[in-house]
DNA sequence: ACGGTTCTTGACCATGACGTCAAGTAACGC
DNA sequence: GCGTTACTTGACGTCATGGTCAAGAACCGT
């Protein structure tokens, strides 16, 4: 996937890169669905190299998804997983989802599933999502989560912290992160 | 204020009562933010109008928000006064606001306080503020709501509520008030 | 019924985005 | 070098919104 077509010109593999390069700059710091003009000024082409290349921004959101976010994601799965109780896990996980969301606008993207046709950004939710219905079960199973808490319910509970997390804008990162213990402690069963 | 300038032509006086009606269905429906052409079009008359009449979306809002959403949201304070209990008191204004943001996306632009410029808006949200504070000092001192929990916070819950209510076209009502218990749930000391 | 005044209209400008394509430019093979 | 082909460009068309204004239409007093 990285080794594009066999034959592609000199001037063409370096715009390749340069818009790949660009556009996870941009891309991270504005989320995907900033105007490509931006990208392309980035990249020092211009929009139609884009187009050309890429066929438009889903092309290029997969193209970069890669890089941009799937590594985040797996990392905060793997880092779960590794916390041995399972509601801590659980909370842990959601915690850094959480802040993911607010941290990367592109991430946030991502896991708002707000680029319907793609098959790479579709598969990493898929696998997001399996990961986070195994850590409720485990969790309801310690008798640390609500019983009637779906896996549903998480994803959704993701979904709106990320619709939140758009708007964010001005909010300070702390205030936003107390604000995540309230909502957790709404989905425990204890104090 | 309703009784506008004292001598007003006959066709103009119709046109702004037709505008405020058609303002209030059609903000109604789809919030403070949709295009005037919309406005203007239910009404029967021109764009160009409804700048002159009232100057712009800002003026036009002033116009009719008594009649859109102050009362909704003044009967839900007095509904949640009545209540004796103060917890359960703190939590019902929560609830029907919430809701409110829910059912009525003119009231949550204005709860948003998307609207900056607006005396009587600003007004309204003081207002519900001032009350919301005073539930939520005296839900805290018969100890059913977590201590560290401010006016701020409310505030925020709100606001963070109504982005959601936004974004929500599609989610059924159910599912959202369901939600809204487990968010009640991560307020309270008790279980 | 007419003139003067008030009102309304809808075409117009501006913005900011997406996406396209003919024409110009640059690399590559020979 | 030089022609051929691949590649890039940026102006252009489009759409959706906000907002303005000269010119025409409607009203009202007399």
């Amino acid at each position: 996937m990285t080794t594009e077509s066999p034959r592609l010109r000199a001037d063409a593999r370096r715009n390749v890169e340069g818009i790949r390069a660009a556009a996870l700059d941009v891309f991270r710091t504005q989320g995907l669905n900033c105007p490509l003009d931006e990208v392309a000024r980035a990249a020092g082409v211009s929009k139609g190299t884009i187009y050309h290349r890429f066929g438009g921004r889903q092309g290029l959101i997969d193209a970069v998804v890669e890089d941009l976010v799937a590594e985040r994601i797996r990392g905060i799965i793997a880092a779960a997983t590794e916390v041995p109780d399972p509601v801590e896990r659980f909370e842990t996980y959601l915690r850094q989802i959480w802040l993911l969301q607010y941290d990367e606008p592109a991430a946030n993207d991502v896991l708002l599933r707000a680029l319907p046709g793609s098959a790479p950004v579709a598969a990493l939710c898929e696998h997001a999502s399996t990961m986070a219905a195994g850590f409720l079960a485990e969790a309801q199973a310690a008798g640390g989560i609500r019983e009637d808490l779906t896996p549903d319910d998480v994803y959704l509970l993701i979904w709106e912290r990320g619709i939140i997390a758009r708007a964010c804008d001005q909010q300070p990162r702390e205030g936003y992160r107390r604000r995540l213990e309230f909502t957790l402690r709404g989905l425990r069963t204890t104090t």
